[in-house]
DNA sequence: AGTGAAAGCGAGGCCGG
DNA sequence: CCGGCCTCGCTTTCACT
């Protein structure tokens, strides 16, 4: 599940394919990256069992289906043990409503981005968390008004130039 | 395209498995939402043709490839007339290791997300933006020392609790 | 390693309730 | 609007190169 087994250029291609469209045809596909269709679906299985594809998922717009709130809250810790930052993170992972936690350097210590169904609905998730003493010390919070783009897929050749 | 359609229980349900698995097939996602495979796969396409699925794609693990930097940028503009604006927004649209970009409230204009090879690829890369003179007045970085975890589906009975 | 067959199964269209 | 049938094309395996 999570070998490094080396990747060639094959398989950066077939990566960059699925990363544009997950549903796309196994023939399709080896057709994209000049394969024949078996080899093809034998470096994709690879490429799973290897953990390079995490899964595959529809992308939603979810703003589409009824008001959506997207906000990034910078939150700096009361303490800084390494118990202090596994408590806080165990105890925000079961948080629906958290969809991403980032530690950074700098002025404070994690960047989370809530999606809500409103600002009610934020406060209540913050306030639930306040209430639950997880070390939080202090916390800030930036309300997201407009998402220019949220690209979803990256030129992977950029990342690793010279593969072979 | 985007036409603004009813969506009902059913229609929320297959969103929902589709998120967690984009590749599953009609007859599976038919039988999880308790629907046959027929009607299932019509919905599925209106779904789709109505913009509430984007798209599919596979989730890559980019990190098991090779070395990797997420960057979190807060942005402030020079000017803030609407002009301004655009010009920026149009300015890093194109620039491949922009993953995000967000306009928020508060202590700064645009809050974008970064991902490169490393510091000195990220250093090129703002720099690039500050030569090209696109109304940025200052910025900060925040470099993401480890991503505890970053969710990719959201479970969408909680933005929408009483949908018909 | 890749190619080309063959067999099994799902996608997608059509008709009947 | 849903379920069942049917055909075509894709998936997947296997023997061969």
């Amino acid at each position: 599940m999570s070998e490094t087994l080396k990747v060639d250029r094959l398989d950066l291609r077939i990566l960059a394919q699925l990363q544009k469209n997950g549903r796309m045809t196994n023939v399709d596909l080896a057709d994209a990256v000049g394969l024949s269709p078996s080899p093809c679906l034998i470096r994709v299985k690879r490429l799973e069992q290897a953990g390079y594809i995490g899964g595959y998922g529809a992308q939603l717009r979810l703003e589409k289906l009824g008001d959506t709130l997207t906000v990034f809250t910078e939150v700096t810790l009361a303490d800084h043990h390494r118990e202090d930052f596994i408590r806080f993170e165990a105890a925000i992972r079961d948080v629906d409503e958290i969809l991403e936690c980032h530690l950074v350097s700098g002025g404070y210590d994690y960047l989370l981005k809530f999606m809500t169904r409103g600002v009610n609905h934020y406060q209540e998730v913050i306030e639930g968390l306040l209430e639950r003493n997880i070390g939080i010390e202090k916390y800030f919070s930036y309300i997201v008004i407009k998402s220019p783009f949220i690209k979803t897929h990256y030129p992977i050749e950029r990342l690793f130039p010279h593969q072979r």
